[in-house]
DNA sequence: TAATTGTCTTGTATAAAATACACTAAGATT
DNA sequence: AATCTTAGTGTATTTTATACAAGACAATTA
């Protein structure tokens, strides 16, 4: 037991996990294990420890109920409405991460949850706490955030062909854009290797695969990728 | 007393509050009246009680500290290290805003402080816990957040010159703008409204004065704002 | 009242970036 | 060889960003 002078509230993390499958974006949810919400469908997440950074807490929930290990997650948001939880006054540190849905296709329900499982973020089921606004958040940020950063690579496999590339930022943006166009900005942005390998095994031309291009990416970053002044 | 079967880290919540003096960035500190760091300054901010969100809290504890009321502050970001507090585990969450400097100039320390005052941004003294970072990332957000949305007028009389909103920028950004290519952009994004009115009282030209138009910045963002597709 | 001072206001030419748009190339299959 | 399917490419147009300099006007002073 731990007493201390005035009440304090609880402290949980939250995480949402973004995936590809083909042109679905997917999240990645568990079942509850426990009251309350028990047998719900949630993000994954729980109570923060004391000796360790909140950081480490979403990666640490995420791997016991997921089992998935070492993803770099980004805060998204903190959670605090009084009523947000009906076990009493729970505050929620939100993360979330985009990873390679091939990775991590067959997830299990690890210790901590009855299960766990991807779902198309266009036909979720209820959701247990306020954590469908958290995911609306996330899905969002995620938005904004393919704008100024090339994120989304985590979510193509290490090669992958302009159309691969293209139908992500599609299904993301839920936009079609022009082949023509997009190529000439992404290749201008220096985001991509071009390499001499090209994807065969279809039953039409085979197309080229690229890489991302880290260095690349880094001097343009460092060239100061602003937008305005 | 109150007891749990589980420790818990304490909350809080700290305010990043901005003003622009004449041409430069202020930030609001407070000057702490009890240890640790007692007599450092630092930025308001304090305990979240168990019935108010942490919106709540954000606003309350500048109340008291500061004497600024009704303020509305942004979420910023969570700071969960575990050593950032020497009196134990205390997760902080950031909250910042931008007020007119003019309405809150002369502030004191109110209930919960040896002193207010407003420090440049770019001379501050040492401050408590992990508050330099915490301001660093504010303002950094500030600077991003200039770029696409039209805050930064709650830094302005309700009456301005082209002038006074030029150097605001130029302020924030630290950057020097073209004043006809300014103009232009400004104009062109619908978010001020010619008045007909002068400002008078100096030894030169009277300048147009100007407001900010709220009805064009909103139908602005309904045709969507966007940057990119 | 004419000249001076200091800021306010305005336009145009050029470069860069975004957009719209349609055909040929090349594997795989029949 | 013909067909199917996706891959790959270029140009013209519009929009946006940038660079840049002179006259307008109010107040003050000679």
């Amino acid at each position: 037991m731990y007493t201390y002078e005035y009440p304090r509230p609880a402290l949980t993390v939250d995480c949402v996990i973004f995936g590809l499958d083909e042109n679905v974006l997917k999240v990645l949810l568990i079942q509850r294990l426990k009251a309350p919400f028990e047998g719900s469908w949630a993000l994954p997440g729980g109570f923060v420890d004391m000796r360790e950074t909140i950081d480490h807490a979403a990666q640490r929930e995420l791997q016991e109920e997921t089992g998935l290990e070492n993803i770099y997650m980004e805060q998204l948001y903190t959670f605090g409405d009084v009523d947000r939880d009906p076990r009493g006054r729970v505050v929620s540190v939100a993360y979330y991460a985009l990873v390679k849905f091939e990775d991590y296709k067959k997830v299990r329900g690890a210790t901590d949850a009855m299960d766990a499982a991807w779902f198309a973020v266009s036909e979720l089921p209820p959701l247990a706490f306020d954590h469908d606004k958290i995911l609306a958040l996330a899905h969002q940020r995620l938005k904004n955030k393919l704008r100024y950063q090339p994120i989304g690579f985590e979510l193509l496999p290490e090669k992958f062909t302009f159309s691969q590339l293209q139908t992500m930022y599609e299904t993301i943006w839920q936009k079609e854009l022009d082949k023509r166009n997009f190529r000439k900005k992404i290749l201008q942005l220096g985001f991509v290797m071009e390499l001499e390998e090209y994807q065969t095994g279809h039953q039409h031309r085979a197309p080229r695969l690229y890489k991302f291009d880290k260095e690349g990416y880094l001097s343009r970053e460092a060239k100061g990728a602003d937008f305005e002044g």
